[in-house]
DNA sequence: AATTAGCACTCAAGCAAAAAGAGTGCTAAC
DNA sequence: GTTAGCACTCTTTTTGCTTGAGTGCTAATT
């Protein structure tokens, strides 16, 4: 059901001012400070009305309110006031972004930095597995006889950290040719077109087998690891924030933050299809933590989701701020993989 | 001065026994626990010589006795039984061991890891900057005609990220031969070394200039960076400890272990010439937090000092533990590094 | 001269009762 | 539908009191 206007700018003056001061609102505090043309005892009729509805709760029968999960969504989704960035932070990101952007993996590390420093929350991103990153160009270090380390440059990253074997009969000037077959028929192809193809290992070719088998096992060793590509800047900003005086709290938040799967985990689940994912943790055993928040949005290049980039901290968020800088750095980020 | 041996009898059962249940030790405890010959008056009077000696400290009048860090300190040196690891954690020290040994970084991450599963700590390694670091080989992979992704790499580990520019007007046969020119001449060479070494641009060379000032300003860069070479394991282990129940405590020891370059500088400054380096954070504004202490070892090959590894925790420390996994692991490290 | 028993003293920690304060819900009047 | 007024609830803070652990000191003992 539909809120009445008043509902809904009492709604937002209770979430913007508990942002705001982190106290429990109250309705003679709605009315001095926001509302002096109604009396707090009717506002405390429309609280009372929106405490039934779900959207605030009561910590005991003599506080203020405080916004619900609920009330935190609709108030990022329909409520809140957009905020706008200064100019100093709008060049700040752009400046961030100048630098090198040869694979998708940095630019997305600047990202993420740059959304901790200007949020002064906790930023990740993840980049999708990478089934549909383009193959560029392969090349092999033979350090011994029968070992090479194998570097695969896609689109979006460069992999090393693949050691194959290699037939030890096999001469330097054999792997060199190797490769250079290699590189000719995987260009530009993903990994899904490259697992589709049909080798013929006729006679000109047979030689390569074993090369051919092993780099294809390293290239899904490549597209396996997930937990990996999880990127994450200042882990430990959450302690800046007034709600983090609990070491219970703390606890609860360094035990997801420090595992990269679980953070992988939440921000790749089932997204709602809006802007701005915001997810907020209920009971304590949820992934996401009790009172703790994650706001998300994923990238698209031609239409594709490829990603996802957010920030996580207290239920209790500056999400004027955090959608701001989201969405101004999602634009760049957009911009600059589709000039690719 | 030296203590008498039932001083350090005594301060040796108060740190055993403090690092074991966390209440400071009284000397009720003492003769009850570890010396029923002697009266606890008699401990007592020692206890309070102790602590004019600078090895204990009270909390409040009537409070027992806990250990200063110099009595950790020499608990470490002099006092403490060294504990013997089981042959499982041995064994298991050994497994991880066996996985691929190419290049340093990865067998310090390896120990590292060790390191903090076995203690429980939060444990750290730092790899000497690399001026002894030898040349192996370069590759380069042209992507555009002006820019080049170098790769380099050294017996310690792989460089990428550094992109150069190149003349454009280069061919790939040229940049090719600039490859192999710059294997020949650098190859097995420290980075010290290669800069001593004088190019002569004669007719044959001159056109691979830019190249090579190019390589060395890379190389330059991969020996600069040092923080990137901090390793950590198990940054929310403190956490586990009876300490960390303090909201405080734990934003000082996360303010230091989420900053690689504060972790650095502890690791890498003054340790005096013995085998396990103790510190202990004493006041709030030193590099290491209160009551938060530092064990290190060095580790080296042929007599050099390369690096250091070691583990950061409470000063309530089970020194026993973290000493004995140290030393076995440095054991290894150094054999594994040392049969390269 | 070292050790010990005994005792007074100190201080933290726990508990209960009281006081203060903030905020609500309800009711009756506007 | 709105509002003033008031009783009621619950938290927070303060205060005083009690308990118990542990020490330091002193005088007696070995």
């Amino acid at each position: 059901m539909e809120l009445s206007e008043r509902k809904k700018k009492i709604l937002q003056i209770v979430v913007d001012d508990y942002i705001d001061t982190a106290v429990p609102v109250s309705s003679k505090a709605i009315t001095e400070k926001y509302m002096s043309s109604i009396s707090s005892a009717t506002v405390r009729a429309e609280l009372s009305a929106l405490e039934e509805l779900g959207y605030l709760t009561q910590l005991h029968t003599s506080s203020g309110r405080v916004p619900s999960p609920d009330a935190y969504k609709l108030y990022v989704s329909e409520l809140m006031i957009k905020d706008k960035l200064t100019a100093k932070e709008l060049n700040y990101i752009k400046s961030i972004f100048l630098e090198k952007t040869d694979n998708i993996e940095s630019v997305l590390k600047n990202a993420v930095k740059v959304i901790s420093e200007l949020t002064d929350y906790t930023s990740v991103g993840v980049h999708s597995k990478g089934e549909d990153d383009k193959f560029r160009q392969i090349k092999f270090f033979r350090f011994k006889p029968e070992t090479a380390l194998v570097l695969i440059v896609t689109d979006v990253k460069l992999l090393k950290d693949n050691y194959i074997s290699i037939p030890p009969s096999m001469t330097d000037e054999q792997l060199e040719e190797a490769s250079s077959l290699i590189n000719k028929l995987f260009s530009g192809k993903t990994f899904k077109e490259i697992c589709k193809i049909e080798l013929d290992f006729n006679e000109s070719f047979i030689g390569y087998k074993t090369i051919f088998i092993n780099v294809i096992e390293a290239l899904k060793t490549y597209f396996a690891e997930d937990e990996q590509s999880v990127l994450m800047e200042g882990e430990d900003k959450f302690l800046k924030h007034a709600e983090y005086a609990d070491v219970n709290r703390i606890k609860e938040f360094l035990s997801v933050v420090t595992k990269k799967e679980k953070v992988f985990s939440i921000l790749t689940e089932d997204n709602k299809d809006i802007k701005f994912n915001v997810k907020i943790g209920i009971d304590d055993d949820g992934a996401i933590p009790k009172d703790c928040s994650v706001v998300s949005a994923t990238y698209s290049v031609n239409g594709n989701k490829i990603g996802t980039y957010g920030v996580i901290g207290p239920a209790r968020m500056d999400y004027q701020k955090v959608v701001a800088v989201l969405e101004n750095v999602g634009k760049i980020l957009e911009s600059i993989l589709a000039g690719r």
